[in-house]
DNA sequence: CGTTAAACTATAACGCGTTCTACTAAACTA
DNA sequence: TAGTTTAGTAGAACGCGTTATAGTTTAACG
């Protein structure tokens, strides 16, 4: 001890032998990894492909993967960053197409719901890939670039309430209503034995539920007055 | 071929050999199953228990296991009955102690949802062990004795609105607000980076959004029409 | 009793995600 | 070029869910 080689303190350490991976370096070699996952995943689906398996088709060995990812899950959390941004890429457009704040609301709602009903592969891919904890899915969401997007929605809604809207209103209502779309795709899709109404419906629902003029009024119990 | 004992096809089969296990001996060791793998399920998780640490705490060998359930997921399928049970008995007790509709629509919903934030690991248990597939879940929702017991929610969003309501409506509006409050669920549980408003104030919007008066009148541009 | 058909056991095996260890290849400095 | 530090490889290993196989016990029959 006391005889390794940071005895010069003084600098950010002479160069000496092969030198650390780049940034950028591994910034590619993780592209190159996830895009490779993206198509297996999407043609097998997320459990069917072994780590063994994405590394050989990767042209890489299985040891190699780990250098760059955590585990498994951590190469599917970069590929949800993709399908999130397809997702509102869509919706941003649909909400650039409607003049009425209302039917905005409404499209983009719509909008949301149906492309996961369409795209079960990629639900299955951002919520539904087998063994997530908590941890995993709430550290992946914490990128804020990424709930940023989940705006268009509370834009929506302000839009839609217009003058009469107040801040936490507005963050309440729009929160709910992103839970209950969420919450329509999941029984859709995995409570897909049961005959649900109409999507539609229950989107259209949820969106003048979220524009309740009664709601204001009650949430006056919850948060602290505004005026 | 020919030779096998089917000679005589005039009764349900002569009785050789030892008989086959009777259904109730079948269903005596499946809920002795059962109720181990809740234990340890609820103990160290669903992912941490192995069927080989199963199948020697019920005393048993692991290919006996396999006898009994097809794989893993069809244990911890029965025990989502007895989770599930647990919930409505809950609500049923929760609705009986509110006599007024509105009330008693809120306080079913917020029991819902904070039952299972208040029960995480059981949250887990139904909605998200890894590896669950589309047909895994609805093939268990399907139960029809389970899925009556969501039928609390319709009473009470029919009870709240009064004369006014009509069956479409009713349907409409109430599976939007079990979407709605298990995407309230799914997000504070799976979301928890994200800063949520408070889980109450989320259920009331999404409660008094199930009652919005505005909604009947959209709804006769989706449903036909009731007269 | 012996026969028969089923229940159950014991054990090895497969591929999986993941980890470990020993090794080779590469890229830099002195 | 020699020395050094890191990247990447090769391959065994662990416990997992699950399957296959062969053997043993058990409960009914005649």
């Amino acid at each position: 001890m006391g005889r390794t080689a940071d005895a010069n303190a003084d600098g950010p350490r002479v160069a000496r032998g092969r030198p650390a991976r780049t940034p950028a370096h591994v910034a590619e070699m993780r592209a190159h990894i996830s895009s490779c996952a993206l198509n297996l995943f999407r043609d097998e689906g997320f459990a069917s492909i072994s780590m063994r398996r994405l590394a050989h088709e990767s042209g890489i060995t299985p040891m190699t993967l780990y250098k760059y990812f955590e585990n498994k899950f951590e190469i599917l959390g970069t590929l949800w960053a993709d399908v999130l941004s397809e997702v509102f890429d869509r919706l941003d457009a649909l909400a650039a197409n409607e003049s009425d704040p209302a039917a905005r609301l409404n499209a983009v709602a719509e909008g949301y719901v149906e492309f996961w009903l369409a795209h079960r592969d990629r639900y299955y891919l951002v919520f539904m890939s087998g063994g997530i904890t908590q941890a995993d899915v709430s550290s992946f969401m914490s990128d804020a670039a990424l709930i940023g997007r989940f705006d268009v929605f509370r834009s929506c809604v302000a839009a839609a309430l217009g003058e009469r809207a107040e801040q936490e209103d507005i963050r309440v209502r729009s929160e709910a209503l992103v839970c209950g779309l969420n919450g329509i795709t999941l029984g859709l899709i995995t409570m897909s034995g049961y005959s649900w109404a109409a999507p539609k419906a229950l989107v259209q629902a949820t969106t003048t539920g979220a524009l309740s003029p009664q709601l204001r009024r009650e949430l006056g119990a919850l948060v602290p007055a505004q005026g």
